[in-house]
DNA sequence: GGTATTTATTTTATACATAAACTATTTACA
DNA sequence: TGTAAATAGTTTATGTATAAAATAAATACC
């Protein structure tokens, strides 16, 4: 009979992991939350905004964006055919590949990407100044090694 | 002129949140892609079965579960009546209030969700297996603290 | 040059999420 | 008691997500 893991340590990783789900959805529900009633916009248009600006607010390729978001292909076309009917983003077919679509940033997708990224600075700057520039550097340390650690894990 | 805060500090927030959605996102797509694959199951309904067996596998009204699972009402309907569709719970009017129904989990819905709870203890036993029991308990620790932090500050 | 494969995106079907309006009860209380 | 307010769920409209099949164009290769 081998020595078996303890059971405490068994519950340690899963109540890691509830814990890391609880807090991110208890900050994503008030981010998101914030962002409807300020800006009537959805955290997913924010992420997309956010790697347009990324890029340099230029011409990208859709699949780019796909793989960027870690979404799913039919998911990206019914979002961008929205936040194009807003007025936030534009499309074009690529000039160099009949088979691809290319989309980038209208004034009013850059204004509103400035108006709310500025918005969510603040929010998350107001909750977390309570923590010490070193207990922050910690916690990105562990998260950083979590994922890594279920990506290598997982990927095999 | 005041004494403004550091870039650095602000950037230190921002990035410490956006490591803790993409190590939760990270590790929320596999979860759940494994529970499709093996399963045929979403995390939803595993969250949903938890919460049921939590409560001892008793009947539970339709608002309660609701509130455990952070969801709103039209979300759960809907939810539920896949679920019981599938036969996974039962759903019957509260004998005792004509506006309530209550749900509860039928030998199918034990039986799976076993099955998934044990699947799922393993994966993330196994991904987390190269953290100590120190690394884990402090991670579980500022994670409580950002989630306290996060709710005492948005909710005034 | 013509066929097979790959690549890029859309379509379809379905699941899951929210907010807001609605229905049906129960409860509070004047 | 009778009426207003609160409570419990559902419906509706819409947005966001997946997988799988379909379409169309580019590329590989014989």
């Amino acid at each position: 009979m081998t020595n078996y893991p303890t059971n405490k340590q068994e519950t340690l990783s899963l109540r890691l992991w509830l814990q890391l789900m609880k807090c991110t959805k208890t900050i994503e529900a008030e981010v998101a939350s914030q962002f409807r009633r300020s800006h009537h916009q959805s955290l997913t248009r924010f992420d997309l905004l956010s790697q347009l600006y990324r890029i340099g607010d230029d011409w990208v390729a859709i699949g780019e964006i796909a793989s960027k978001l870690m979404a799913s292909g039919g998911n990206i076309t019914g979002l961008l055919d929205r936040m194009v009917a807003d007025d936030l983003i534009e499309r074009r077919a690529n000039p160099r590949d009949r088979r691809s679509f290319q989309v980038r940033t209208t004034k009013k997708g850059r204004d509103t990407f400035k108006e709310m990224t500025n918005d969510h600075t603040q929010w998350i700057e107001d909750a977390l100044n309570e923590f010490s520039q070193k207990d922050k550097e910690q916690l990105i340390k562990l998260l950083v090694r979590v994922r890594r650690a279920f990506e290598t894990n997982t990927l095999i």
